[in-house]
DNA sequence: AGGAAGATCTACT
DNA sequence: GTAGATCTTCCTA
């Protein structure tokens, strides 16, 4: 299968270049695109997570720069992917000028390239392929190596393309975080049953 | 140099 | 519903 991605379809910098919980609500039904080899890999957004900076105990950045949150700090639209409890876990830079934020993916409804995912996560079971952060980066192959990748750049393994769907959204607590805010910043799409829970 | 935390997953009951 | 596995990063000494 040959994709071409265009312009305009291509979610841009300026995509990104807002706050954190509107860009992680904005992305949901949106398509991954993963080039892996001569194959594509394509799932659909249905569940997010935002963080943000210094006011967010859940963050990364919320001590400030380091190894993991320094990109949270920078340009919008690249990839930060780092390891929790032994799993990958991707998220995408996203924020207002001179703030710091990222937006977690948590879940994909699988689209394309089912039997390549199924083999990469050893099930067969398309509900258990995506429904997860960790399990998403395992049916995808996204690892340490994508970290800090430009998404806005059309040429990249991963890209993120717009889809104009309708669809109803629920928001909630974020999960597995020690300590939240009191805002709801997950956003997943009603009644997937591809959201992770 | 060692230990604990952490935005999780799996397998088991 | 809970237990144990897993591994990178950061903190403290």
């Amino acid at each position: 299968m040959h994709i071409l991605i265009n312009k305009s379809h291509l979610l841009n910098y300026n995509f990104y270049l807002r706050d954190p919980a509107k860009v992680a609500k904005e992305l949901l039904g949106k398509l991954l695109v993963r080039k892996l080899g001569n194959n594509i890999l394509i799932g659909r957004v249905v569940e997010t997570e935002a963080y943000f900076g210094s006011e967010d105990p859940a963050s990364r950045a919320y001590k400030g720069v380091n190894k993991i949150s320094e990109l949270m700090f920078g340009k919008p639209g690249r990839l930060l992917v780092y390891v929790v409890h032994a799993n990958n876990l991707v998220n995408v830079v996203a924020h207002n000028i001179n703030n710091v934020g990222a937006v977690l993916i948590r879940a994909l409804e699988p689209i394309y390239g089912l039997d390549i995912m199924k083999s990469n996560r050893n099930t067969n079971k398309d509900v258990h392929l995506c429904s997860g952060p960790g399990k998403l980066t395992q049916a995808l192959c996204i690892e340490r190596a994508h970290h800090g990748l430009d998404i806005t750049n059309r040429n990249s393994e991963i890209v993120l393309i717009d889809n104009k769907e309708k669809f109803d959204i629920q928001e909630a607590f974020r999960i597995g975080v020690k300590k939240d805010l009191a805002k709801r910043l997950r956003f997943f799409i009603k009644d997937n049953k591809f959201v992770s829970r």
